[in-house]
DNA sequence: ACTCTGAATTAGACAGAGTCCAGATTTTGG
DNA sequence: CCAAAATCTGGACTCTGTCTAATTCAGAGT
């Protein structure tokens, strides 16, 4: 897919067997178009900027739908809010604690090595990795200059 | 250090430049004593086990002290709430998505390769992996049985 | 022992994220 | 066009966490 239309989002939520109204196509177009780690929060402002179309019950409904039919994922860094990321390939993340800025990191030639035998009768869903970064020391100096 | 006390506890916390009250010592006694992982709720409910003792805003602005002295450190992977973890140590978690139990992971051993560069002008703070699991198939078959 | 003073604690109001519900609206399909 | 099903909505509610102003506490100095 080449770019992303609101036509072409009901094509996807479609083929993720979600029906498409205009409220959910809105909030996929939301992400998909911007391709960027939103908030609940943001989402509401991005969808109902221009008139109000959209309650905050239906967008807290609509990302659940979302992520059960897994057409996104979310990802749990800050303790204040939920980030919702419309790239469900396998990938990590750099997290700046001082912006509040997500980055994805390719998970292609990423390894692990060394962790321990899982628990009994349990299987793995998942693994993330974050790396929390913050300005650093130049960064800082560079900035009292300005 | 053997054992935890509560004598000990406090001069845990002399060492960490934290004055030593009542309530510090039984909310670090709470934490250190049963080396978990315990949300503020939970400290909450020990701490005030038998008869009232600690108010919630004690609760709050203790654990908020102790990460200040780097004494104990959070672990964010529920939504809903922080988990604080008196293991200091570089490690790493399992969590349970079923039961909301996280499990440590010895750093000793545990590598990550092909990592990409930093985004410039950062430093790195940490690098967190969380290993999301779940009760298995088999698990699953052996609980039918019962 | 008594007093003074800064540090710590407290109850309760408040804020933000997210869920729930019952009623209204929209869509479907016969 | 109509009834049934699906969706959406405002607003009440819950939960985690913060803030504030008033109270209590500890301990140093007398
Ligand atoms: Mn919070
Ligand atoms: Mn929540
Ligand atoms: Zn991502
Ligand atoms: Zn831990």
């Amino acid at each position: 897919m080449q770019q992303y239309s609101r036509d072409n989002m009901a094509e996807l939520l479609r083929s993720h067997d979600i029906n498409p109204t205009h409220q959910r196509i809105e909030i996929a177009y939301a992400l998909f178009s911007r391709q960027q780690h939103l908030s609940a929060d943001q989402i509401m402002a991005i969808v109902n900027d221009r008139h109000s179309e959209t309650s905050k019950a239906t967008v807290y409904n609509t990302l659940n739908l979302f992520l059960e039919k897994k057409l996104i994922r979310e990802v749990i860094v800050d303790p204040n809010k939920v980030f919702y990321d419309p790239n469900t390939q396998l990938h990590h993340h750099f997290y700046n604690v001082t912006s509040g800025e997500l980055t994805d990191i390719d998970a292609e030639g990423v390894t692990i090595c060394g962790l321990p035998q899982l628990p009994e009768g349990v299987i793995t869903e998942g693994v993330d990795i974050i790396v929390r970064i913050r300005p650093g020391a130049t960064a800082q100096a560079q900035e009292q200059l300005a």
